[in-house]
DNA sequence: ACAGTTACTTGACTAAGTCAAATAAATCAT
DNA sequence: ATGATTTATTTGACTTAGTCAAGTAACTGT
């Protein structure tokens, strides 16, 4: 099998399709506010009023991307109308920062409740996981088309959740089948591994790492008892998305750690050599190659290998 | 583990969030159409005109949400400009058919690959992977606010692909645990159960069933030998967003017309009584409850049932 | 047939936004 | 420090975009 991506243009259609969706969208959403005395732009400078302070024109100059002169005239309008206050910034003169005044928090407040219900009303047409996978997704596309900003923690981690091995499962199956072209006997061997390892967990000899990042598995180890003595690092991987963040290497590292905090003398783990990135984590963390053998697994040719790290 | 549903503030304000987020994409997005001499409302009434035919003014009226005497103005210009023919419609002679003529075609090309352009370099930024997530996304806010257009295919049924066993055990995982608060020892049953389907799958025999809607996994189910005569149902599951379709009843009558077909004497299979909608799909597909015994499974005290169908 | 709708148009506006130029206060490079 | 540049904001002079109400002609249902 093989995995499907659309090509570039059915992309690009399908992004047009979605702006040309909620263009609408946000048209409809702004009727609400008809009934107001303030404009679209009106309510977004208020809104970034009401929930940023020191504020500064250029601020929601650049934020907003508005006109400069259109927003003084805005704000002259909103300070004539005792909405706002300018107090000039001791370090620059030529700049004031804006805050909303009493009656312009009185007025900014029928507003937001308005928008709120009206979105409240757009939600309470959906049940309660579809609102869930609605929020998800809306999430998605703005952290995939917004600044990049890179959160401040770039991943975290965190023993097993339910679901997790479920999820783990389908992600490597769908990674190798991509990457590699294995198939499904690989999955199901991920699945029989992930089993084994619920049910039989030792919590006092045992360990799993999960690689979170914003919410998302991202990557994942698990560390299973051979014996009082030996110890096998299993099931590493790490999303595309994730590579570069040493998410690989701190997961070994984990192990490792782990191994020797529990006095186990020898730490295996078994891989395949085309698998050339997990290697070289190995490599780094002083595993060495014990030994190698041709098989056919997942319906590929393959060599397997087995690396041993003396602890 | 409980399942963590956001309070409905946090989802509105998420909602809200990316409203304000999309209102300035979209800001940027129009910059694009400074240079050319359409504006963003003309821009799409020539987009729907060259992607649609027949239209009637009040087709884009409803359909963009515009002002009736703007837009009348507004094609009254094109036609000047001899962008649009309107024909008389035979039905109703108070309206036109509207159509982009040769010359308003060739002022709609370089709008139109300007738009391509702008979006490609958005999507040039993120690798491929991400684009895919990306219109996946959006794709999921379209379709969860859009006008509920039911799909004209409400799912289809096809057998198991590389990936699936992987999702099923981490939806089956997360359902059981919010809706009856299993643990994580359920989750690893089916992935045991799943994984050995998959290493023991005999064709001939043995069949899965997976339900897809509009490309997500929504039900499935699986049927093993037992012996020659025995066929056993296993992990029937309909997602919750997906219920009501009759996909549960469907995937027991496909597991009970194979069972027949292949010449089993026997479907047999085991549930729980708590789960009562299951049960009723067995009852109603004629199966009898044949014993029942009291079991600690899963972190809960349980009444496990065994039923049968004489085939 | 005729009351009520619907589809579109027109007139009369106003709000919203743009663009260029001006001013004053920073910052930068000597 | 000094002049050249840049940045933050304002002002003037516009244009465009959009709204609202009223009007006309054609359809629909009873």
């Amino acid at each position: 099998m093989t995995i499907h991506h659309p090509p570039g243009k059915e992309r690009i259609d399908a992004v047009r399709a979605f702006n040309r969706f909620y263009t609408r969208q946000i048209g409809l959403l702004d009727e609400g506010l008809l009934k107001s005395s303030f404009s679209l732009t009106e309510a977004r400078v208020l809104y970034e009023l009401a929930h940023r302070d020191g504020l500064v024109a250029s601020d929601l100059v650049r934020d907003l991307a508005l006109d400069p002169g259109y927003l003084s005239r805005l704000l002259k309008k909103f300070e004539e109308r005792g909405l706002v206050e300018r107090e000039a910034t001791e370090a620059d003169a030529r700049r004031s920062s804006i805050a909303l005044t009493a009656a312009g928090r009185k007025a900014f407040a029928p507003l937001n409740r308005d928008s709120h219900d009206q979105v409240q009303a757009l939600l309470d047409k959906l049940p309660v996981a579809e609102q869930d996978r609605l929020v998800k997704a809306m999430g998605t596309v703005q952290r995939l088309l917004g600044d990049k900003a890179e959160p401040k923690v770039p991943y975290l981690l965190r023993p097993l959740q339910v679901g997790d091995i479920g999820w783990i499962t389908h992600r490597q199956g769908l990674i190798y089948a991509q990457d590699y072209g294995w198939d499904e006997t690989y999955e199901a061997l991920v699945a029989e591994i992930l089993a084994a390892f619920v049910k039989s967990f030792d919590p006092k000899w045992e360990r799993s790492w999960i690689a979170e990042r914003e919410g998302e598995v991202v990557g994942s180890v698990f560390l299973v008892r051979k014996s009082d003595e030996v110890a096998k690092l299993r099931l590493l991987y790490v999303e595309h998305s994730a590579r570069g963040l040493g998410i690989g290497k701190r997961l070994v590292e984990e192990c490792v750690g782990f191994a020797r905090a529990k006095g186990y003398k020898t730490l295996t783990l078994w891989t395949n050599d085309i698998l050339v990135s997990a290697r070289r984590i190995y490599e780094a963390a002083g595993f060495k190659l014990t030994d190698e053998e041709r098989h056919h697994s997942f319906g590929k040719n393959l060599v397997g290998q087995n690396w041993n790290l003396e602890l």
